[in-house]
DNA sequence: CTTGTAGCAGAACAATCGTTCTGGTACTGG
DNA sequence: CCAGTACCAGAACGATTGTTCTGCTACAAG
């Protein structure tokens, strides 16, 4: 019976989206993976396949065990204002917390960097979008009750809004390390939103 | 005497930051910017250095020619609300207007892909966002006029704010298409912070 | 038209990239 | 303890990267 490996796939993946959420995709290379992650060049191969794929694993995993935990509330019942807010919170928390200042998200990273020359990875960002905004949608209906405010056409600019600038939010976050100025400024627009819905 | 060169400093720039702007640092090549944007490799060197100066050049290239003419409404006297609804409308119109689209904004796809890894480039961003947060600023107060809403303290938060969501929008701006899209959460976000001024 | 200067195109270079190959090794089942 | 399997570390590979080098060429001055 053979020797059994170091990381289950899972392992590797969680080791890996790590460095390309930091370093991005074309600053990252295999060298780096071996290296940073402590992974396997193999095990990558066998796994995977190669880079590209190792990275769009990793795209998956991220929406799997980050986006999901921190956006749930918003997508539950219950949700509202509160849950928005919680959201933002919640991310920016973590940053501090488990030392991911400067990491941003790793679907604005890709946006930005790689979605305009890769059809596969433009998917996945048009599926989180669509997630986010549908979210945040539901949660602004919820929060804005029966009344006028709360009819879908009312919400959808506001829920695309949010979605916007949560993009922005977490690229600034790549070059800001102070948690409580984007606080504030999440703080200033959900006021806002808070205002426009009652 | 010698030959006089096919282009000028400037016109190099522009060539270039067309193509760094399009496909960010790390996925242009050398080759790339000879056969996309027409440029001589010697002249590259010979010029800017290489790869590296010819970007940095190009983040300034990029300040001085796309971001001033449309942002210095916001900075000059008159400004508002409305010098900031027309700063918005103008990008996103120049990008419809001069083909454009899937471009984004070059410092947002800056901050997300290489700040965080080169010091330069960081200091360039800083910079930009000073400057934006800073017009934002001053349209706000003068928006507000002397009332309380108009102080300092108070426009701060939401100056803030409107950069942020800039740099989602244009984050956005590289998978999406649609101007109409992106302009109705800015008219979201805009008629939000003038119900929160007046 | 001649001359000389510097710009230009493409070859050549070392370094690095993603990927594959190879031998030794760690571990499980019997 | 033994044997066999597949994992692991590092070398090796071709392709591509940024950069430099080499003639040739186009053009302005005389």
């Amino acid at each position: 019976m053979p020797r059994p490996s170091s990381f289950t796939v899972d392992e590797m993946r969680d080791r890996a989206l790590r460095v390309f959420w930091r370093r991005g995709y074309g600053a990252t290379s295999m060298g780096d993976l071996v290296s940073m992650a402590g992974l396997n060049r193999q095990a990558i191969y066998a796994s995977f396949g190669g880079k590209r794929d190792l990275y769009l694993s990793c795209f998956e995993r991220y929406q799997d065990t980050i986006v999901t935990p921190a956006f749930a509330p918003v997508e539950g019942p219950g949700r509202g204002l509160d849950a928005i807010r919680a959201y933002f919170a919640y991310q920016i928390d973590a940053a501090d917390r488990l030392d991911l200042r400067g990491y941003g998200c790793f679907v604005a990273n890709a946006t930005a960097e790689i979605a305009p020359h890769d059809a596969a990875v433009r998917a996945h960002v048009a599926q989180h979008r669509a997630r986010l905004t549908g979210g945040f949608a539901g949660a602004l209906r919820q929060a804005a009750g029966s009344g006028p405010a709360g009819e879908a056409a009312s919400v959808a600019p506001l829920a695309e809004t949010l979605f916007v600038f949560a993009t922005g939010l977490w690229t600034v976050a790549r070059v800001e390390s102070d948690g409580d100025r984007l606080r504030s400024s999440v703080g200033a627009l959900l006021d806002m939103v808070e205002g426009r819905l009652s």
